[in-house]
DNA sequence: TCTAAAACATGATAATTGTCACTTTTTACA
DNA sequence: TGTAAAAAGTGACAATTATCATGTTTTAGA
């Protein structure tokens, strides 16, 4: 009995803080908790979904493959958040696929929870169009930093949004540790010149590396990179 | 009288569809028409909004400046949208500015009256929600577009989708004139690149133009260069 | 702990796209 | 309807970024 979502401090940052205790309940008796190891996939683009997750710890990413091939990671999800409600909302395939870029645990709700609820909580409704609001005003930034900014301004602005956003450890080193080729998608270049522009920037100080794990040094020289100088 | 939402056929095309006797009348009776002539500003960047706007007539474009001055046209309206949807909602500054792109007619609906109705109306909220979900779809693609496509696909992409989305006039011309400016702002490229490629296109046969007017003429070896020859 | 596969790295080179400077054409409106 | 401003267009060149080839290091798992 652990495990109910009433005791669960996680809700809070998402749309099931809008939930009674009654909905909570029918939420915590439906739920199922899940373990995906790193690199595994909590689902693929074009599936049909039949529920959504709750990320109760982990990171993973959230992209699209292209005709050629190419992965483009367009989010990277945080604690607290709620997957595949999109597709889940407009009853239609994920647009995405998302994968563990660490060990995660997450909460599986089926949806016919999450639909009964949006029909006949408004409050709930309310803070799930919230989110979603929240997510398509980022998403217009994604667009707008793609075709605006050079690959190195984005590499800048990941590293400084890495560590905002996940945190560093003791030494200094960011919290979330990406392969390269997970940065390459990230900000959408090569996995070669993003490799080059890590050993750039470590070469100019602003960063330090250690393996894959990566440390920011100089974030105000990196916030004027972003900038434009 | 003849302007009631109730006898508005426009209203099937967006969230408002979901609205009953009732809830329409309020909407209709504090509804505001406007004209918005070609080139004027709906609302900016940074602006609070205290209603959503409702196209019954003309195209908008959603741009957002980047530090460097420069705009990216991040989605262009149809008719039947609404827009500042996602800003009211999240009650929040608008990211994003709204510019007509020719001569509008639009619907203005003062925030109270939709907010009244996301807490009273379930149906409503879930429309809202759908149409957010969609937005959020296509922004998505629009990222992994920017990142994995080449200018040259970008632009092939925007002349297939004006097409199927705006229509052509009896001598095959696309009926959405945009300024080269414009394309550029859409498909993320200066206007110099985009003005070579357009004279590139027209030399392979790929479009005409007629002074503003472009037509498309081969929309299979258009959608050819999309998906990489 | 050995080994193949994956990830990381670097050089050389090419392709793409942007910038600057300028001319020509079109448009708006005094 | 004449004219200034805006938009369209072109050339030369530079910067950015991708691609290909190849070598090195790290990692996972038999």
């Amino acid at each position: 009995m652990e495990n109910r979502c009433e005791n669960c401090i996680i809700r809070q940052f998402n749309s099931l803080r809008a939930l009674n205790k009654d909905d909570l309940k029918k939420v915590s008796d439906s739920k199922i908790s899940r373990k995906i190891k790193k690199g595994e996939a909590l689902f693929v683009e074009g599936q049909k979904l039949d529920g959504v997750f709750c990320v109760r710890n982990g990171v993973s990413k959230l992209s699209k493959l292209s005709a050629n091939g190419k992965e483009q990671i367009v989010k990277l999800t945080n604690i607290g958040e709620i997957m595949g409600q999109r597709s889940v909302i407009a009853e239609d395939f994920t647009n995405l696929s998302a994968t563990a870029i660490n060990d995660m645990e997450v909460c599986f709700i089926p949806k016919e929870i999450i639909s009964n609820t949006l029909n006949t909580n408004p409050n709930f409704s309310l803070e799930v169009l919230r989110h979603l609001a929240h997510d398509l005003k980022e998403a217009d930034d994604v667009i707008v930093n793609m075709s605006q900014k050079t690959v190195k301004q984005r590499l800048a602005e990941a590293f400084i949004y890495l560590k905002k956003n996940y945190g560093e450890d003791e030494n200094g080193f960011l919290t979330l540790t990406l392969s390269r080729d997970d940065y390459a998608n990230i900000i959408g270049a090569a996995t070669e010149s993003l490799i080059r522009m890590i050993s750039d920037f470590k070469k100019k100080g602003l960063i330090k590396t250690e393996g894959k794990k990566i440390g920011v040094v100089e974030i105000d020289r990196l916030q004027e990179l972003v900038d434009g100088f």
